[in-house]
DNA sequence: AATGAGATCAACCGCCCAGAC
DNA sequence: AGTCTGGGCGGTTGATCTCAT
């Protein structure tokens, strides 16, 4: 049978918008399964680890504050390199995002150190003591702020912002569909509702059906898809 | 203005674990 | 009880961006 590649590398906003409207409908479990029904030729670990890193709603995207960085070094301490867990001590921030923060924090750290060999002057900040240093995400160029170049890598020019596209979600639909309780971590963040079948069903049949079953669904996501066809219009392809 | 080095971030890989069958 | 499958996690890599020269 026809064997479709699966689709690496940098996601468009196309399928961020594909894969958002998918979760959407199916929330945020069943991976290999959105991933078969939504067409996005991904793996079901990609699926996740874009919807999770990128597109969860809630996520800061900006610059950790001081006061974040402090409580890393602080968790990283007690715990290690349990990125995750140390993710859920800090709301809207991933463990990726830790994880490549401290990756900078420890070069930085031995690049201080040796520096600091050199010219002893410099050799007390660490990034912790220094974390006065970090500007504050007000002072933070566009760039780093919320909702801006939010397609950095996902391709030239500039379509709507997820926020965007949540906070449409959320004000076209706050009247017809109630978040399921308890689907998502209480953030200090006013969630989108996105359907949680897994709970609202239980262990729902919902989740047997097969790709073809899937495939129903598709036109009912389509309707959803077709209210940003304007940020569509700037995809690059 | 061009370029090289360093920093940052998104995404993939491989392993492990838990639940389903 | 054993096997299989999917999801989660930590590690790593590569592309892009920023800044200094």
């Amino acid at each position: 049978m026809a064997h479709e590649e699966i689709r690496k590398g940098p996601w468009t906003e196309q399928e961020d918008l594909q894969l958002v409207g998918f979760v959407r409908l199916f929330g945020d479990r069943r991976w290999d399964f959105i991933a078969k029904v939504s067409g996005l030729n991904r793996t079901g670990k990609s699926c996740r680890l874009r919807w999770v890193n990128y597109l969860q709603p809630g996520l800061k995207r900006r610059k950790m504050t001081p006061q974040e960085e402090q409580l890393v070094l602080e968790l990283h301490n007690k715990w290690g390199n349990r990125w995750s867990r140390i993710a859920r001590k800090l709301p809207g921030r991933t463990d990726n995002e830790i994880k490549n923060y401290w990756r900078t924090y420890t070069r930085k750290k031995a690049q201080t150190k040796k520096r600091g060999a050199a010219s002893p002057a410099s050799s007390s900040s660490t990034c912790a003591s220094s974390a006065s240093n970090i500007p504050s995400a007000d002072t933070l160029p566009i760039r780093d702020a919320m909702g801006e170049s939010f397609y950095d890598t996902g391709g030239p020019g500039k379509g709507c912002s997820m926020e965007d596209i949540w906070e449409d979600i959320f004000s076209s639909e706050e009247n017809s569909i109630i978040p399921a309780a308890g689907s998502y971590p209480s953030y200090d963040y006013v969630y989108p509702p996105i359907a949680s079948p897994t709970w609202e069903l239980g262990t729902g049949n919902l989740w047997k059906m097969d790709e073809e079953d899937g495939k129903m669904f598709e036109s009912q996501s389509n309707q959803f898809f077709s209210s940003y066809e304007n940020c569509g219009a700037s995809f690059s392809g």
